[in-house]
DNA sequence: ACAAACTGGTTTGCGATACAAACCAGTTTG
DNA sequence: CAAACTGGTTTGTATCGCAAACCAGTTTGT
């Protein structure tokens, strides 16, 4: 059905964007990843990367917590339960799309 | 495993974008549609509608008929062959998605 | 001891793009 | 015959993704 269709104008635009989205996937997964983890997992430039995450964090989606691992700064970054429901959600719509499609 | 996560990095954005994610999906199941019929199932304004047509155009991806309906204009649209499989191949990465990250 | 290079990021600049509003040619209505 | 409607296209603007430049602090080399 094409109301069903239609929901996609309204998708989290936030989650869409595929850096974003393998990001949070990867969070989705396990729980919590510092920088250099995502960093390697996405092959994402480090300017990108600080800044979808900056961008998930505004949005409250993952929380961003700087430490140090001895004297070297360490980011740890993880999922809010709020970040699992956005993808959650975000996860339902697609596969929708994808069967509704079939 | 994020081998495939990263493979979202390249996912095609021509089809990503959820306005055109909603023309193609429509244009998949029906094969053919005019623009007033698009319009109607999309909610899309008409300048919005096309000039995401006319991008979808420019990659081969759906084909415009331009004709008249007595002395009236009509554009009938429809997927190309090379439209369908792009869907497709996108329908499978996002089935990838939804499912490894059960 | 001090400079050069490396780590772990953030900020800046720019080109691309999605969207709505303005526009337009032609047709129908009052 | 003017006003409103159809079926669109073009234009202007604000946003956004990306990479390059930058930066504070640490380690390495001499």
């Amino acid at each position: 059905m094409s109301h069903d269709i239609r929901s996609l104008v309204e998708i989290d635009r936030l989650i869409h964007e595929p850096a974003r989205l393998m990001i949070v996937a990867i969070l989705y997964a396990v729980e919590s990843a510092d920088f250099l983890y995502l960093k390697r997992e996405t092959e994402l430039t480090k300017g990108n990367l600080s800044s979808h995450l900056s961008k998930l964090e505004e949005a409250g989606y993952v929380e961003i917590e700087k430490t140090y691992k001895g004297k070297v700064p360490l980011t740890i970054c993880n999922l809010t339960e709020k970040g699992r429901q956005a993808f959650a959600n975000y996860r339902k719509q697609m596969k929708f799309m994808v069967d509704s499609t079939t």
